[in-house]
DNA sequence: CGTGTTTGACCCGCGC
DNA sequence: GCGCGGGTCAAACACG
């Protein structure tokens, strides 16, 4: 029998370094990613990276990985070690609307092609509609989500975050976390949620880029080579 | 006293 | 236009 599991996300990221098919440009999964040491989680954790665009294309019925899998034949590569790590599990669908996952870039992308004279609205939406969209979201930054195996809430990515709201769900018992960053002039925000289908798994989502280093207190425990290794 | 969390109020986009 | 719901604000509070 194997020691007690690592509460660690430190393991073989499904994506590293590759570039996301959306304008968010690239990311790396953070080796120095962990949990508390205190806390209990699944012997197996599994990060699931899923950038915007590829949860917009999907159907809302559409899993994760399928969803990576069907999105972008850059995955292709990635299918058995997706399936190897499910373990046979169904990975459960990942609910959101399809607005709130649009990227700026993508919009953008739609926009200039609407004015080429292409023809076909984007996914059928009026030009209207993008333009409203549009609007909305020139405010917003790049933003990604993984989905974890974990009891505990809040990983440790190194960067030190402040709370600033939280709220409950329509459809679940299970409250939305929002944090920002508490670096002054970053402007990085992080919203943590349990699946309502399975309080097991844990939804992390990123928007925006970090303008510095992780906190320096990691420094004193980890090896300064991997905190070269961060988002974005 | 400084820092972080809690929580009700508020704002605003969206669907009907 | 109206109601709903997601996201944010900010005052009060807790804690070291």
């Amino acid at each position: 029998m194997a020691a007690a599991p690592q509460a660690t996300l430190n393991q073989q990221p499904l994506f590293e370094d590759q570039e996301m098919p959306t304008q968010m440009g690239f990311f790396s999964f953070p080796p120095h990613l962990t949990y508390p040491q205190s806390a209990s989680c699944h012997q197996s954790l599994k990060g699931f990276i899923i950038p915007p665009s590829l949860a917009a294309d999907a159907p809302s019925t559409t899993n994760i990985a399928e969803t990576l899998l069907l999105s972008s034949a850059t995955h292709k590569q990635r299918e058995g070690t997706i399936a190897s790590d499910l373990g046979g599990h169904p990975l459960l669908s990942l609910q959101r609307s399809r607005a709130n996952l649009w990227a700026w870039g993508e919009v953008n992308e739609c926009l200039s092609r609407k004015r080429s004279g292409s023809g076909e609205d984007h996914l059928g939406l009026s030009s209207i509609k993008m333009k409203k969209i549009k609007a909305r979201r020139k405010v917003r930054e790049p933003r990604f989500c993984f989905k974890t195996m974990s009891d505990v809430d809040v990983l440790d990515d190194g960067y030190k975050w402040r709370k600033y709201g939280q709220k409950v769900g329509k459809n679940t018992q299970h409250p939305r976390s929002y944090y920002r960053c508490t670096q002054d002039n970053c402007r990085v925000k992080k919203r943590v949620e349990r699946l309502a289908e399975d309080p097991r798994m844990v939804i992390t989502t990123y928007e925006g880029r970090h303008a510095h280093s992780p906190s320096l207190d990691l420094e004193e425990s980890q090896a300064p080579s991997q905190l070269n290794n961060f988002f974005f």
